[in-house]
DNA sequence: GTCTATAGCCAGATAGAC
DNA sequence: GTCTATCTGGCTATAGAC
């Protein structure tokens, strides 16, 4: 039973909105733009979502639910430390493909609203990271690696991942290079950032 | 000669501004807002500055020239490279303790409006990173750290030292602790980020 | 379910008194 | 230079025809 990709008028509307919010955020998106996105009538996000705000935390939660799990599974699975770290690194970059305003989408509406956290932390997907810090410790204690607290591992891996592409233009003025050689630079952060943490990490 | 703190009405709309725009973003702004923020009429805002527009522009130019003389200051002194890692580090969080808003504002509306980095650039007081550049490479010509880009190496300064404050709402739901232990950490970090780097530099 | 038309509100901007 | 009052346009939301 193959699942068909949905084209109802309702997940249509939600995809448009996807697109607009994530670009501009709730307070730049208009109401209008997503129903031009969608190619539908503006009554029509009405009829389906009652408000902007519904329709904003529609897509809120559906662009969250994408991240999460992924985030999941590269916490979770069974490789080593050194795998996930290397692993992690490479993945985010063709995630992040397909999805280039997610993290900044995620991060400045949860500045904009941080209570919303709270109501995030008790679903069912949210990411896990106990795993991990105890795969750390395991590996400090065997001394494999340099002593260092698993929070700031996290920190550092997340920081070094998702910084470069929510600060793209920023970093670009300050290293004056074009579009073009940023991105080679992002490219090879694939491999450079995992082994900058590595060589970290060693004792 | 004492350079008197500025208590006229334009910059007391320009301060008022900078804390609205800074904390709510172009978008989310209200010109009443700033007018309430100020102590002033919604009428003064558009006598002195014409349009939210250009009370906007008036706003980042100000916020960024305090920026960018900071982190000029720690790129161009004639510190060693590990000095300048350990002390870039600790004053960042001086910095931010002062302007926490700062920098997701100026990437955010950097991201809204890519283009404008090109008009920054040109600024005098415009960070310049050449000399760090050579700092690295000559240090590495020596044998005293490990190859690496100089490019790669600022961004993960930067990354580590910038992205804990613009992602907190979300890295705390992550690690789920409380705020207080968040700012812990991040207290931490002004000694650990440096430790990080400086063992991910060596040979 | 989908459209057109419009209500109702709110924000940015201006006019004009003082 | 500062205020009150008001215009104007744009945006969310709804009413109602089809």
């Amino acid at each position: 039973m193959k699942k068909t990709k949905d084209d109802s008028t309702e997940s249509n509307i939600l995809n448009a909105a996807k697109t607009i919010f994530q670009r501009k955020g709730m307070d730049g998106a208009r109401m209008q733009e997503i129903a031009d996105e969608a190619g539908i009538n503006k009554a029509l996000l009405h009829y389906y979502y009652r408000s902007k705000q519904l329709l904003f935390e529609a897509v809120f939660k559906s662009v969250f639910s994408l991240l999460a799990p992924q985030l999941n599974k590269a916490l979770n699975n069974d490789d080593s430390l050194m795998d996930k770290i290397k692993n992690f690194t490479k993945n985010y970059i063709s995630f992040i493909i397909k999805h280039p305003y997610l993290p900044s989408f995620i991060i400045n509406e949860l500045n904009r609203n941080p209570e919303f956290v709270q109501k995030l932390i008790t679903e069912k997907h949210f990411p896990n990271i106990e795993k991990f810090k105890n795969q750390i410790n395991e590996n400090i204690e065997k001394g494999k690696i340099t002593s260092i607290k698993p929070e700031q591992l996290f920190i550092n891996i997340m920081a070094l991942n998702i910084f470069p592409f929510i600060a793209s233009p920023l970093l670009k003025g300050f290293l004056k290079i074009s579009d073009e050689d940023y991105n080679k630079l992002l490219e090879e952060r694939a491999t450079e950032v995992s082994n900058f943490i590595i060589n970290a990490l060693k004792v």
